[in-house]
DNA sequence: TCATGAACAGCATGTTCATCC
DNA sequence: GGATGAACATGCTGTTCATGA
């Protein structure tokens, strides 16, 4: 896990999305990037453009993604890219190191919770 | 809240715990840090002395806690800081708006759990 | 204009240095 | 050496700019 300090990184939260989205195949970037605003939106958060085609380019570079251009027929020609999973194997052992991360950050706000907002009695 | 982004900053969470020792009073910077460093030993965090001293810092300009200087008698003469909490009623409504922002928090990782690695069935 | 990038700027956080008993 | 700070440096993230179709 290297080196683990507070809790997750947006840029490690948004790859495990990414993998998601290209397990479905079909998707590009902006494409991802307005579902995920939408998947959010009740809860505040908005993730940018920047960080969703850093989290892409960094699955790409790591292998754990790859992507074929597409161009895309309309008024106008339209280059985009479409990801897909690279080794299966490779991606659930990235995977499930997210998932510690995940779990260790749940359990750092829940003990804030039980810190700091339990009834204490007496 | 201003702008939310993604989940909780570490200042925000140790600010938490040092509003909780200075309702405990009797501590002083390095011995909360110490404390914490223990307290969340088993999850792998370790917050940092600067991030404690900020946070205190913060606490006091924005009026939550106050301190006073003490001599502290022993092989040599040292002066540590103790704090206390400032005004109940400010203290309370900013802990609210700080659950708030862990509940959020804690609702986007769960999100991510749900979404990513919930068991597909068919 | 939509889509993909990169460059840049700001801010959060960790590491090092300074000062005082 | 223990305690409090500040300065410095790194790193994460948001905003702006550049390019192509």
């Amino acid at each position: 896990m290297g080196k683990s300090t507070f809790v997750i990184k947006q840029r490690a939260y948004l790859k495990l999305y990414m993998l998601h989205a290209a397990e479905k195949g079909r998707l590009y970037g902006l494409q991802i990037l307005e579902e995920l605003q939408n998947h959010f939106k009740d809860l505040g958060y908005k993730p940018t453009k920047s960080e969703i085609y850093k989290s892409l380019h960094e699955l790409l570079k790591e292998g754990y993604v790859v992507r074929e251009p597409i161009t895309k027929e309309g008024t106008e020609m339209q280059t985009i890219y479409i990801y897909r999973l690279g080794d299966k194997e490779k991606v659930k052992a990235y995977k499930d190191t997210i998932k510690a991360d995940i779990d260790r950050s749940i359990a750092l706000l829940n003990r804030a919770l039980k810190d700091n907002y339990s009834q204490k009695r007496g």
